[in-house]
DNA sequence: AGATGTGAAATTCTTCACAGCG
DNA sequence: CGCTGTGAAGAATTTCACATCT
């Protein structure tokens, strides 16, 4: 059962939204209302919720519960799964604090930096270790995934060490691309080649289709 | 002369590396060279720049000066385009601190905040304003892309009022989609999206392949 | 009537493979 | 040769359109 990159974009999409009607006590949802907020084709809508093995009803469209219990199982089987973050400058503290703001299910468990100065501060909730100790903490909790907030030039030493400590997955926000084996996924937000894409696009056609990141 | 979506992310990569190499001194290069470094394959490499319009020769490759100058010409034709940044929190500041460490042909112009405190303030070398001025600030210069740092449930109001001061891009980092009229580009830059993803493809199958954003 | 589920078409994007040139 | 430029093939993704159900 192989899900398309896209699609799991989506429906982490449709989930966030989902919970969000849940706690509203909306009970029900047709693909063109989930569609509609979300910038999608209903069609769309319809093929993901196929593709993770979700039926509705034509009368009643799909129950918001269900879906967002389908949602969780396919793309979060595991348990407290918990991630790290690496480089706690000014953007990491940033997402540090974004982080503490809510109860998500992939609690970011702990941080690193080089500055030595910073091991065994508590920065928003989140305890802070020295780069040294990266391996030391990775093998006592089992993280497979890793935000990387350090700067360009540290990125890549810094990640071959996370690879090496077991890590299978990366949130790259450091302005390179990484070489990383096959087996671990990268995800790169790469800021500036954001904002340059989106000042070509923004004179001429300019459509608005928009993908999520 | 339509370029997709994804080839001017790779573009933007080719001409980041690009500038690398020439301020080193390289002087030309081929397919198969770039394409190493930033992942991709020779024949995308060849098949993107193709779509630009440029040309090498297969003796010796592509100009690195002369690709730079074709990549600036097709994706940056005006010339002293500025930007703008809402939202002077955390995150806010931490990429306008990003932003004035590197000279960049686009820079922020102006900033912008509801605290009504911040105003006036030099942020990391950015004037900031009030949110109420924004009008006005944009009437003076124009500035056709905004940075989006603000929480999600202010992203859509303010959203609104940029596109009403004539903005037609925009770099979301607000945990939600806007809804804005089709002549505006959006780019999503997801957080919780990306790491959600990011869990999910770090088991299982795990390919390289990696998207830029 | 108005939804869903889904083959099949359409579209978009990537890779192949090879002619041709220096 | 080894590389570029590119038609054509191939893959992936989205959309259409309609049978079907209530």
């Amino acid at each position: 059962m192989k899900i398309p990159d896209r699609t799991v974009e989506r429906v982490i999409l449709y989930r966030r939204r989902l919970r969000t009607l849940h706690a509203a006590g909306q009970v029900r949802i047709y693909s063109h209302e989930l569609a509609g907020v979300e910038g999608v084709t209903p069609a769309q809508v319809r093929r993901d919720l196929m593709t993770i093995g979700y039926t509705g009803s034509p009368a009643k469209g799909y129950e918001v519960a269900g879906l967002i219990a389908k949602i969780d199982e396919t793309l979060n089987p595991h348990q407290d799964e918990g991630v790290v973050l690496v480089g706690v400058g000014r953007l990491g503290k940033a997402f540090l604090a974004y982080f503490a703001g809510q109860a998500n299910h992939l609690p970011v468990v702990a941080a690193f930096d080089v500055d030595p100065e910073k091991a065994g501060r508590l920065v928003h909730g989140c305890r802070c270790h020295g780069l040294d100790e990266l391996e030391t903490v990775l093998a006592e909790r089992s993280v497979r995934v890793a935000f990387l907030t350090v700067p360009g030039d540290a990125a890549q030493e810094v990640a071959d060490r996370l690879v090496r400590a077991g890590i299978r997955g990366l949130v790259n926000l450091a302005p390179i691309r990484l070489r990383v084996p096959p087996e671990v996924y990268v995800e790169y937000l790469d800021i500036t080649v954001s904002l340059e894409k989106v000042a070509f696009f923004a004179r001429r056609d300019a459509r608005a289709a928009a993908r999520s990141s």
